[in-house]
DNA sequence: ACATTATGTCAGCCTTGTTGACACTCCAAG
DNA sequence: CTTGGAGTGTCAACAAGGCTGACATAATGT
């Protein structure tokens, strides 16, 4: 109790607080990617096509190590995914152009449909919950999330957020 | 623009502010499972394997119908993984006094050991993403969080909350 | 008696992670 | 210039953990 102001805004916190929190994240993350699920389902795709197809979207022209790097998967992995989707005809793996062991992605017409339709429906649910919770509640949220990254993963997405505006 | 207040305040609301929303989502919900997962590695566990010790610590004496309505998985799946916790001697097995048919699960000492090993690496991340975040970020976080999930699963989420307070 | 419910099991499939092996490209040191 | 190492991407094979479908068993309820 008497304490310096520092550790009584640490109080708050109990185990059962904290346990609350995980599982809401647990939940909420689930209730995210629910939809996109079905979606790809139906498709013959998985959470990891959407990934993929995500990222591409939000850095075009970036390379599969660049890829990697952000998803934390191996490139075996990763390549599979690649593999369909450029097969089916929603990526475009050009060869690049200063270093051809490279390759630069891109999402082809059809990919770039796909991704909006999975993102609509993300940004659909996201955008209720945000309006539900309201913009201070909204705030406090990101800040979370920010301080519960990697500090190595966050500076990979700050570099991806730099790419676009 | 010139509104009303209600449409105002959804305004600030943009399709890049949501995209980042999910993105952050993402990464730190891998950041809250990167630890476990590390550990559940070196026992040839998995994520599968601490959902369901997680949940069983949570409501001991469950039955495993109840944690396939909350995990969301089907029979098959869970009962491959309890099989082995079982098996393994962290998970207990009790036919039903009521019901003969109904199994209620419960953690060993041994089980109740990894789960807190699993949900302090968990509680320690989250803890000091609520310190650096502070009280109304956190407030601000489970609201949004909560409105994420599903209606259907919050209830079921609120039912095991009831169970120990 | 009979249908329903709760659980467990077998078989087989898919996605998506893993490692290992290998090929191609680039660059720098000899 | 060549050669060796580092970087990048691909192919093959395997394991975990989802899924469906079919079926068995035991307990319950009508």
């Amino acid at each position: 109790m008497g304490e310096t102001y520092g550790s009584e805004s640490l109080l708050f916190l109990t185990d059962e607080q904290i346990r609350q929190g995980i599982e809401a994240m647990y939940f909420a993350y689930r209730g995210l990617t629910s939809e996109p699920d079905r979606i790809l389902g139906n498709l013959a795709y998985g959470r990891a096509h959407h990934r993929a197809i995500h990222f591409i979207n939000r850095a075009p022209g970036t390379t599969v190590t660049n890829l990697l790097e952000i998803l934390g998967v191996t490139k075996q992995s990763l390549n599979r995914v690649l593999r369909t989707l450029i097969e089916d005809g929603l990526v475009e793996s050009r060869v690049g152009k200063i270093d051809k062991r490279e390759r630069n992605l891109f999402l082809t017409e059809t990919g770039t449909a796909l991704e909006a339709r999975l993102s609509d429906a993300q940004r659909t649910r996201m955008r209720s919950a945000y309006r539900d919770a309201g913009p201070e509640a909204v705030a406090g949220f990101r800040k979370v999330l920010e301080s519960m990254m990697d500090t190595e993963l966050r500076r990979k997405y700050a570099s991806l957020r730099e790419t676009k505006s």
